[in-house]
DNA sequence: ACAATATTGTTCTATATGGAACAATAATTA
DNA sequence: TAATTATTGTTCCATATAGAACAATATTGT
């Protein structure tokens, strides 16, 4: 008999790990959240750092640069030529801060609001799919104790 | 009176975001499980691939480069890369399948063994300070859920 | 007031990354 | 058997990424 590619379980894994939880948290990012910002780019022409300013700016009404790096957890760089490209397409506004040189102000266009509508279209869908295997009430359970945890993890040092 | 750096609440996104619970596990990838690999990276000099190579083989006597994409989602050209590096290392060794000539069996030696010891300790710290937040209940509540939304996602197409 | 330190946003650079195409081999179909 | 299709592992390439260093400006401490 010829060993087939189903013989070996994949998931196996997740039980036999050191650190499972930590890891299926990792796997879900491979897994899922990595693929959907590969998605965003493909389908909306935006990088990561370009939807992160998109969102936060769509929720905060005027950010600086840095604020968004903490927001977001994303190195300053990353987002500074993502101010950029974003500048250039339209999505963004920038206006110096009169009372502190350094630093700029950054807004949102309507044209930025709009592709932010529609890619988060896309994204309310994708996060549906991925819980519908959770029932109601599991559902609700997960969205507090991940609460606790993202909370928790904001006030880790950077 | 002068508007201080804490004055803005970074952490109202977490609610504001139209999809909450990806956004939180994205959030976490981002503020926690990349730079863990990114510790693993300078304290141990492997990068994500190798030590997934390290992790998968320290758990499954046996399997090729492509098994291994296969259990972390990982694309198969990092991998492939990322075999020969530990090989090199001497963290892996590599018998051609005499059944299969396109493909070859890849095992963890002791050296590996040893490295993939030393990274998990480090990782099981981690994992109990993250979850330090979560009560024992909580803690065991957060993995039913999420071992619920790793099967599935493991079901995924690729 | 002045020196020392911190912060913002930027550029530069080295590296990690993943898609696409490829050769070799195996499996499937006609 | 012969032709087609699929799979494995690889290389090539274009891009994303983050660290480090930097100039300009602010803040803090003496």
């Amino acid at each position: 008999m010829v060993k087939k590619k189903g013989d070996l379980d994949y998931s196996n894994i997740f039980e036999a790990v050191e650190f499972p939880d930590a890891y299926k948290v990792s796997y879900l990012a491979n897994a899922i959240v990595f693929p959907t910002y590969e998605d965003v780019r493909k389908d909306f022409g935006l990088v990561r750092a370009e939807y992160h300013l998109l969102l936060c700016l769509a929720h905060y009404s005027e950010l600086t640069a840095q604020d968004v790096a903490r927001i977001t957890r994303r190195p300053r760089n990353s987002i500074s030529r993502a101010v950029h490209r974003m500048l250039d397409l339209g999505f963004l506004k920038r206006v110096p801060d009169p009372s502190d040189a350094r630093q700029a102000k950054l807004r949102i266009t309507k044209e930025g609001k709009i592709m932010h509508e529609k890619i988060s279209k896309y994204l309310v869908a994708r996060e549906a799919e991925i819980f519908s295997v959770l029932s109601e009430s599991e559902h609700k359970q997960f969205r507090d104790l991940i609460r606790k945890l993202a909370n928790f993890a904001s006030t880790l040092k950077r």
